[in-house]
Formats: C-alpha cells, structure tokens, sequence
DNA sequence: TCCTCCGAGATATCAGATACCTTTTAGTAA
DNA sequence: TTACTAAAAGGTATCTGATATCTCGGAGGA
C-alpha cells in the first residue's frame, strides 16, 4: 500500500521540475546557506533550457523555502525554517474542525517533550530568555489588570507566545524549534481567542502568569518530569480556554 | 473580484510574489482540495499582469505543496501532505550531524504519542492495516532467514516502514500523520541502517518482529500506555542500532 | 449505443526586449 | 591619499508574441 514512492512530488517530465530537483538535489546535498546560485543566464545555458524554465524552476524552490530571491542580486540558498510547513498546517486546520485540536493534541506533546529537554540541560541563556519573557508578560499584563485593551492583550499574548518559544529553543534540539515555529502562526489566532475562554471560565491573567512561573521554577530546577507535569497541565488548561471561546460563539466567520 | 491595487506593482514584494500570496490566501481560505484554479490567461487579465508572471506565481505555490500542475489542464487545488516538509528536514539533518538525532528523538515523541491514541480509538480497518504490515514483514524475512540479501532487507524495511505509518494513521490525528509522513523519508536512510547495527549488536530479524508484535498486542487490547512504552522501548533499542551502525563506519560519505 | 477523431482550450517552452535594482569600479574632488 | 559620487556592469523582474504539445468534450460515423 503505502510503497516508497520517491518521485511522487513531481511528475519530473517537465523541464522546470526537472531542474527544479536537481537544483534542489544540489542545493541540499552541498551547498551551505548563504551561497549563491549561479546566475539564470548560467543556468539556463548549463541546463540547455531558456532562461523562463531556470525562473520557474527557482521560483519552486523559492516556494519550497530553500531560495531566497532578489531583485538584481543572485539566489542565496536560505538557511531552514519552519515557514515551509506553517501554511500546510493552516490548510490542515481549516479543512477539518477537528484539525485545530489534532494540531493543539500534536503541540502538547511536542511543548512537554520541550519542557523535559529545557530543564534536562538547558544553559544559562536560554533560562534568561525564558525569564525575559515571563517579565514582558507580566509588565503587559502590569498595564492592564482594570481594562484590557486589544493593544495590551495583544502584546501579552506576543509574549506569552515568546515564552514558549524560548523554551523549544532552550531544548536544545533544532527540529523541535523549528516545529514550534512551524505550528505557531496557524495556532496563535486558536490561543489568542483562548484569552476570551479564560475570562469565561472565571480565572485571570494572573492565573496564567503563575502558571507559566510554575513552569519556569521547574526547568531552573532542572526537574524534567515536573516541568513536563507543570507544562502539560498548563496547555490542557489553554485546550479548555480554546473550548470554552468556541462554544461562545464559532470560529472565524470570516 | 480582486479588483488589482494600483500600488502593488511597487510593492516591496515583486508582482508574482504578490499574486501568490493572494492566491495562497485564497486557497487556504475558501478553496477545497480538487477545485481548479482559473486558467492561466484568466488570472492575467484578472490581476492586470502578464501571463508569465501568473506562471511564476503558481509555479510558487506548486513548491509550497497548494497546487498540483499537469500540462493541458488547469491547476488544481492540492490536499495537504507532510512532503512540504520533508526536505526541509533533510536539510536540518544535512547541515548538523547532531540534526539525525534531533529528529529521531523528535520522532520518538510523536511515535509514542501515537501509539498510545491508535490504542485509546483506532478502528478494526486500522488495526488491520497494522497487522497487513507486520504480516508483510514477516514473510519479507521468511524468506531471508539464512543469508538477506538487499533486496529482501529492502522490502523488510519498506514494511517496517508501513507498520509505523500504518500506527500513526491508526492514531485519528491527522497532524501525526502528516508529520510521520514529513520525517519518514529524511529518516528513512537512517533507519535503514539501523538494521546493520542491530545485527552487529546480536540481534535477529525475530527480534525486531517480537518487538511490532508487542506494539501491536497492546494496541489491540486498548491499553494506550503499554501501548506507548512498547513503543518507546523499541525506538530506544532502534536509535542505539543506528548508533552501533554510524560507530562502525560514517554516515553516508557520498 | 459506443467508439473514434478533431478542434478548442490549456499548459510548456522558447526568443527577444525593456526596466529597474545592486554591486563594483573608475573618476573626481578634498 | 582618502572619501565621495557617478557611471557601468551584471542581475533579476516583467512584458510581448509565437509555437508545440497535451487534455477533454463533442461531432460524427459504425
């Protein structure tokens, strides 16, 4: 059922896709970020094609995320990111209701595996950058408690997303930032509306900071299975949150 | 509609950049997969650009995986798929030897986590899609009892391969899937190798069956924990075969 | 009714030009 | 000699127009 297909992305019998992953081939094979391609005239008489096949050929890979282009300058190959993969989880979420809580399901496991990693051997900047984080949360929240503004929660949310993004990073392992980046942007609008869910259900911004201080004493401590504990409870309470915001009212009408 | 904006051609971004975003938007927002995109000279007119700079646009969202491209008919609407980020991984495992065993550890969670929601809520056609593969992978080595050859090693792994996939559409979570499909083949060379060390480590092909069958028992009787442990120690017991095998001789010299 | 063939429509690719941006170089003035 | 500036060189961005080849649906014949 399920045979290796290795060439199942393109069919390569056109010329562009051809060159496309040869380029491609090349480009992950030997060539670090930050070089650059040959130029377009180059490339078309080495691959014999007209210069129109060699830009559609390097505007996939460009989609692909492994060029970066510009005008009047060459092709640098990029360094990864997870940018790649952020709008297929987006598609993922708006085909399916039910995807925006497979994706929230696959987060949590990646954000305690994060937590485990942290506390396991994170460094002392990486600590710093989490406690940075947890400090912009609480000077956002500072100029807020009476009546929240849009603005304000706007910019507590931003850190509150920075706070968790300091911890994937401080894992030690790339993928799970890069991961992390690629789940954020399709998942911010599901854990900015969880703010809502979060009033609804009679806790405070305070809640939520103390939750995430729980969080951050355990990775001090270097204690993998109580930060594991402490993050899982912490996202099953945002789930909640998220819940409790959509039963008010539906999601994005758009 | 999408009237053109007057300033966007002197956008920062150029005018295909500019179209594929738009398109990009459209598509996630309100396309299903299978529709088709108006044609090439359709879209011209529309957006007020030439016909190439259409194609470059597309040809943009055909490497973001949003678009599936055949000569003669009109571009369609593609379903997601994890291969969007499958060379991004590869190239995290290219540029970093530390990356092989960040996205293997990577894997294990999202493996564990698995097979522990295939034990809670899979059906019985996925529980028989597991057992057709561990089935497959059995007679794989009936016949290579006595002296494997590749090709027989390369079938068995191709099973083993689907045994995994098979628990991670098993699990209901669409995003696992998805993302057992992305890293499945940037670590399918790795995993292939394993095989090398867990003989060199005095291990057998029945040790390997033994250890999906107990995956598989504890899927079957619903127990999401044994499940999981089962799970993560035969993961556990693949990373050191891989480890054995990379001591032995250097990865992929090429 | 079914099959075959053809034309309309769509993409694939080519060639040649122009516009504009970036980097480098050469020249000029201090 | 140094610093600043302007032009040239090399690159990409985009357009126009044309040809080749593929797909699909419909006309027409068996």
């Amino acid at each position: 059922m399920t045979q290796p297909d290795p060439e199942d992305r393109h069919d390569s019998h056109s010329a562009a896709s051809t060159v496309a992953d040869d380029l491609a081939r090349l480009i992950l094979g030997e060539m670090t970020p930050g070089t650059s391609l040959p130029s377009e005239a180059d490339l078309a008489t080495r691959y014999d094609v007209s210069r129109l096949t060699i830009r559609e050929a390097v505007k996939m890979l460009e989609g692909r995320g492994l060029l970066e282009i510009a005008r009047g300058r060459k092709a640098l190959v990029r360094a990864p990111d997870g940018s790649a993969f952020a709008d297929f989880l987006t598609s993922v979420i708006r085909y399916d209701a039910k995807g925006l809580f497979d994706l929230i399901e696959v987060r949590l496991s990646l954000e305690v595996q994060s937590a485990t990693l942290a506390a396991r051997h994170s460094t002392r900047a990486g600590v710093a950058a989490i406690e940075s984080a947890l400090q912009g949360m609480r000077e956002a929240a500072d100029g807020a408690i009476d009546l929240p503004t849009d603005a304000v929660e706007l910019r507590f949310h931003s850190f509150d997303v920075g706070f968790h993004e300091a911890i994937a990073l401080a894992s030690g392992n790339r993928v799970l930032g890069y991961l992390f980046e690629a789940m954020a942007q399709p998942l911010r609008e599901g854990f900015y509306i969880s703010r809502r869910g979060h009033e609804r259900r009679g806790h405070t911004i305070q809640d939520t900071i103390d939750a995430h201080q729980r969080i951050l004493d355990c990775i001090k401590d270097g204690n993998g299975r109580a930060a594991a504990d402490a993050m899982r409870f912490h996202l099953k309470d945002t789930e909640r949150d998220i819940r409790a915001a959509l039963s008010g009212r539906p999601l994005r009408t758009e």
